[in-house]
DNA sequence: GCCAACGTTGGC
DNA sequence: GCCAACGTTGGC
């Protein structure tokens, strides 16, 4: 199972309104970058992935799951784009912040270091457990 | 509020 | 098809 990272400015679209929208969830759109897209368009439903605040908190906040792949984003009118839908999971116990992430060596590759202007991101498996960790939820980190 | 990094646009 | 100019994002 594929693990990912969305980012979004809480002022936008929050954690907090992503609970809120309950277990059916809501679409991610917006996205009007092709990396991004791509990143979209390999998701399957039941991938997870963090929930990244930035701006403001700068942190990892929740994890959500993908429920429904890739399909068109009827909000964008060049056609180019799609969306995925997902629903949150859990908070994080602890939400584990950007300078927590850059703290720690073994997470020096992740993207959110190195292209953090990135909105959708994947995650890998060891990422996705030290960030785990870091979040105080090591009893989940197996897989 | 500033500025670096990156993506996109448009002239050639 | 290249590349400079511009706009946007996001950390500080």
């Amino acid at each position: 199972m594929a693990r990912w990272l969305f980012k979004s400015e809480p002022a936008t679209w929050s954690f907090q309104q992503q609970l809120e929208a309950g277990e059916k969830g809501t679409f991610w759109n917006g996205v009007r970058n092709h990396l991004a897209k791509k990143h979209m368009m390999a998701m399957k439903a039941g991938d997870l992935g963090f929930f990244y605040h930035s701006n403001e908190d700068k942190a990892i906040i929740g994890v959500v799951e993908v429920i429904k792949p890739y399909y068109p984003d009827h909000t964008d009118e060049t056609g180019k784009f799609g969306m995925v839908d997902v629903r949150a999971v859990k908070p994080l116990k602890e939400k584990v912040s950007l300078a927590q992430i850059k703290a720690e060596p073994r997470l020096a590759n992740m993207v959110l270091v190195n292209n953090s202007r990135l909105s959708v991101q994947p995650v890998t498996g060891e990422e996705w457990r030290i960030v785990m960790e870091l979040a105080g939820e090591a009893d989940r980190a197996e897989k």
